[in-house]
DNA sequence: CTGAAAGCGCTTACAG
DNA sequence: CTGAAAGCGCTTACAG
């Protein structure tokens, strides 16, 4: 391996010659610069960014910090790795990966060992134990999600208030005066996933004030499950004329149901959803849905934690992500 | 940020000696270990693990090489993240998120800069362009899937193979005397992934070996596709008595056309299939089935590629992870 | 415009 | 058993 030192014996110059030509914060004549480029490419030298790390205290690399649990493993998760290292790269970053294996300590230890410029959040959850060492250290981060409250700390979401609210006005522009709304088991409001109580008031308040009628059903766990509770509901004189889902299970399981039931989308009953496109792609989901946009949230988020890495502190805000609304023709007007 | 001159002034004694006390490798009086210790502590200092990694020149990081491609997202995906970057720091290995935006030269450049100590590719297909500048350089690394020919690379995998055999032979063992075998569509396997392929192999050698006659069907691409195939498959008087499903998506929709036509498992049909248990919970698939072990290959593979950093060089090896194979009950005697 | 020197925060022979 | 010194590969004031 080539060091800095080769390629400034190589090309005739000096050490701190060869860095200005790499780091390209100083002028260097034109005819030199040319000389300590032949010797880089010569020795095919490709500076340590471990010593340049140690040297300029920024170690140009981002921690993501991940959240799992086998209970809500959700299928979207690789999308947000995988976008947020993209973006972070585009940026000049490099990501290391945090599972978060131990909550809080998991974070306050990268944090303190210096080894990341910012930390991105995933999954954020309402009262989350990874916030309150970020806060404490006031260390640079973005979370995607938002917690219950502004923690004072910068976060990247969908808008699912806005994308209830479009959903919520698309069937009453359509004349309808009532719908069930299938959202998330009670567990999920549980566990603080906050995406699910933003969609359910805004869904609810909307319907309030367009005059719709709402019924709310908490979706059962487990596909078998749910099946059978969209089936009972579905399959009843007193059939809902409008479903709202918001529960990626129900949704997929939907149009299965549906056709075992003989029932016609949306002759029989019409149906909006919120959900991401993977998912809709997945399971050829074919009703009028807002998407929500992993992609564009983590890029978002990105974006917001690297401009804030190099500029002088300023207020947290938080973006939220207005989702597209992609009508399918699958509520009937009444 | 206390460093290691703070904890030695702190604690009266040379930075050396601080060292020694941190990385365990020389015998320090007791006395003075805890003299150190009491600095370290009072301090909250914490090694910088760059400027350790510069003057050991081990990064104690791993590169973690993930193919991303949209036509064949699978969910599985956060799983191996997940568990390779666990079971990496359990062995103090930081992980490195690269994703394969420019294939070969992603892998050449991180294994240039140093950055990491070794690499792990995720998803291999049969010729996979990542192999070859891990062999030019020499550079420890370890395959999650298999290469179509050996690379001089450690790899681990599932057996396939096996997995493939257990079906087979499990029908076989049942009295079954036929069975359509429902895989990939073509271009999976003309994309070159060797599981696909592997799989296919030794169920056709086996069926052979075993008497049993096999009729293989490639399932085309997209959720309503592959119903369509499967009902068409089922729904005629010349119905398969036993069906071996090797392809996530036909598995998944499996129960429901099932259930669509009327027909009951495993009076009307035996069904077992390979997936991962992850795809059977997600869906509630009730069949027989050899399950995937995306936990345990990368536990494996981990394992592997950190030994080998470890020791003197050493042919490379492949190991293969016998599935385990989940009995149900969806294959009738006959 | 270029270079010599100091320093980033560690570890590791090597003396003592 | 402990410490002074050199070195890991960079960057960054500071002279010249």
């Amino acid at each position: 391996m080539a060091t800095i030192g080769d390629v400034a014996r190589e090309a005739g110059v000096a050490r701190s010659t060869v860095s200005s030509v790499l780091t390209g914060r100083k002028f260097v004549n034109p005819e030199t610069k040319a000389r300590v480029e032949a010797a880089i490419a010569a020795l095919d030298y490709t500076v340590n960014q471990g010593a340049r790390a140690l040297a300029t205290s920024r170690s140009m690399t981002l921690g993501l910090v991940v959240r799992f649990h086998e209970s809500e493993f959700s299928p979207a998760l690789a999308t947000y790795i995988v976008a947020v290292t993209d973006v972070a790269r585009a940026n000049g970053y490099r990501t290391l990966l945090l599972t978060d294996f131990d909550g809080a300590d998991a974070v306050r230890t990268v944090i303190r060992t210096r080894q990341v410029d910012g930390l991105v959040l995933l999954n954020v959850v309402e009262d989350d134990a990874r916030i309150a060492p970020i806060v404490d250290a006031g260390f640079p981060a973005v979370l995607v999600g938002m917690p219950a409250e502004p923690s004072g700390i910068d976060a990247v979401d969908l808008d699912f208030s806005a994308g209830a609210r479009m959903l919520v006005d698309h069937l009453a522009d359509a004349g309808h005066r009532a719908a069930t709304f299938v959202t998330w088991p009670e567990e999920v409001f549980v566990a603080g996933r906050t995406y699910a109580a933003h969609f359910r008031d805004a869904c609810l308040e909307e319907a309030r004030s367009r005059g719709l009628e709402l019924r709310v059903l908490h979706a059962p766990v487990g596909p078998e499950a749910v099946k059978d509770a969209l089936r009972h509901l579905l399959d009843t004189e007193k059939r809902p004329t409008a479903l709202i889902v918001h529960n990626d299970a129900a949704i997929a399981m939907l149009p299965l149901v549906l056709r075992d039931l003989g029932l016609d989308v949306p002759r029989d009953c019409s149906v909006v959803s919120l959900h991401s496109a993977e998912l809709g792609r997945q399971f050829g989901i074919p009703y009028t849905a807002v998407e929500s946009q992993p992609e564009r949230v983590s890029e978002l988020a990105v974006e917001k934690l690297v401009a804030r890495l190099g500029s002088p502190p300023e207020a947290a805000s938080t973006v939220l992500v207005e989702p597209p609304l992609i009508v399918r023709g699958s509520v009937a007007g009444l």
